[in-house]
DNA sequence: GTTAAAATGCAAGTGCTTATCATGAGCAAT
DNA sequence: ATTGCTCATGATAAGCACTTGCATTTTAAC
């Protein structure tokens, strides 16, 4: 399939599986855990080209990079929406509050130029309320 | 001055130079330029003592952390605000718009438990928007 | 099929941060 | 003021999360 039409990338092997890999969960994975994924499924790529698959499918608005505590974490999902950050887990989910167009408007000073704004929840997430202790970091 | 009554950290002289040099800053620094700041003053500290200090202050409720692209940053208001970052210069700025305490009573979905939330906005700083490229990291 | 440009894999390198551990400093009770 | 217990510091090594250099494939266009 040419997804890459609008693109210069290759749309190769790699790149499949891990966009692929990707949007199969909602957990808004780490390359790390893409990898492992991958290679669990006994597919053959190395973890420095997940990164740059990622980074470069990042650039050419594929998909988005979460950057937080811990390692960095990418979604599939492109539009305008919030996060919530499971602070045991460290598991990063969507959050259904209606974007708020309005918040781009803001005026945070003299010379400030806005682009952009993010809200992010944290708390604790079903899955490790559920365990006993929750304290994992197993997301 | 007895800053630490309630916590069980001791007064040291690093610790009183660390948190005041922190707060007499407003672009919430990073533990290296805290520690770059304390040198060029000519004071004995070392990196490890530095970082240190900021996440044992940080535990202790007297300053606050900030994740995100690039090093961690620390900010000395506790009090909830939100933060604009310079997607040029990475620097953090407090911004004025209103605490929206309603935003922690948000629904995430079924088992999620919201202990805060956080707003980011993204833009350039009036400092990089001044220099002619506006792609450096003096920050 | 050739071919030029781009992607991959491996391994080494970098940046940020924490761990280790011997030494030194704060604090409370002498 | 001194002692003694405990915590803090400094120097350096180690660790994690990436990133980069480079030789070797692959891809996409002729």
């Amino acid at each position: 399939m040419q997804v890459l039409i609008m693109s210069n990338l290759r749309w190769t092997r790699q790149r499949k599986l891990i966009l692929d890999a990707l949007k199969e969960r909602t957990d808004h994975p780490t390359a790390e855990q893409l990898y492992h994924e991958l290679r669990a499924r006994g597919q053959s790529v190395s973890l420095a080209t997940v990164y740059r698959t990622l980074r470069a499918l990042a650039r050419e608005g594929l998909l988005r990079e979460l950057h937080g505590h811990g390692p960095d974490r990418f979604d599939p999902d492109t539009s305008p929406h919030y996060h919530f950050r499971c602070r045991s887990c460290g598991r990063v989910y969507d959050v259904a509050v209606p974007y708020r167009t309005d918040l781009d408007q803001v005026q945070v000073g003299p010379g400030f130029v806005v682009t952009s704004h993010e809200i992010t929840w944290e708390g604790i997430c079903p899955a490790c309320r559920g365990e006993g202790s929750g304290h994992g970091k197993s997301g």
